[in-house]
DNA sequence: AATGGAAGTGAAAACCATTACCAATAAGGA
DNA sequence: TCCTTATTGGTAATGGTTTTCACTTCCATT
């Protein structure tokens, strides 16, 4: 429940990156949302704490962790990229359902493990007779909600 | 192997819809290319056989091909969308694989029999569970290709 | 054949998320 | 503390997509 310092504290050093305010700030917002941020607003977040971190770094930063493999970017079609921390101690793997009216996103995780099992299983067979080294993988489910059929 | 005229002929009238040269333009080079096309790519092949058809009406067609079904809208994180045409008679139920590194996209359809029973499956409990009506999904496999690894 | 309303179109301008640029700053090992 | 270099923030561009608007085409009805 308590302390300890974050979990991807030992992720920058190893790379050569550098641990800063901006990407502290950054991965904490993300940490404490379970919605899919935008850019700008992780921006407008972070700005509250920190006023002095430009929209820029943001960029900058989530291109980094999405390179890292701490963040998980995605499109959902709205028009700008959404982002959501990666599967860690307090986040589960899990897939989205995508309303076409009003862009609603849904998180599942039922059954995920089924579609663990068989997609590991997909994956292995890709890789090898496509000499491609898989590292994620996205389901969306598109759709309408209940409001918008 | 011969004519008849296209599948989706059809498709339009009930929707209260006109077929139109553009549109018409506009199926047909997606049916003849195999490749994810960009909206600027259909532009320009449709634009050397109709030069007179601009480029918001691509815009606008597309918009309303997905919207009918005929035509599935890709984002693959090259800043562009990508369109291809969604199945018929000549194109088969496939995924991707896309490279982090150069971008590539490769189809594959092993393995989407097995693939496509567990969703059938999954989307039913979903559906049932979100009160939401699904219409078609998506799986990309994120990775780097023999070339970028 | 003439008419009128609705659907469709193209050129240009506006939009806006993202990126490039560059001078200034801060992190962290020696 | 000093030095090297990664990192940052403001601003200006970039470029794919959307909006606007006047004009054209289609088609059901006189
Ligand atoms: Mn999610
Ligand atoms: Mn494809
Ligand atoms: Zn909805
Ligand atoms: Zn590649």
């Amino acid at each position: 429940m308590v302390g300890g310092p974050p979990w991807w504290h030992g992720k920058f050093a190893g790379y050569g990156y550098r641990m800063t305010v901006p990407r502290q700030a950054i991965l904490s917002t993300l940490s404490k949302s379970k919605k899919h941020l935008s850019a700008e607003d992780i921006y407008l977040s972070v700005h509250k704490a920190y006023p002095g971190i430009g929209l820029t770094t943001v960029y900058r930063t989530l291109e980094l962790l999405v390179r890292m493999g701490l963040v998980f970017k995605f499109d959902f079609g709205d028009g700008r990229s959404r982002y959501e921390l990666a599967e860690g101690p307090n986040t589960n793997h899990h897939h989205h359902l995508v309303c076409r009216g009003c862009g609603r996103i849904i998180d599942y995780s039922e059954l995920v493990d089924e579609e663990t099992k068989i997609l590991k299983q997909i994956g292995q067979t890709l890789s090898k007779k496509y000499d491609f080294s898989i590292d994620s993988h996205q389901i969306h489910f598109l759709g309408l909600c209940n409001k918008c059929k």
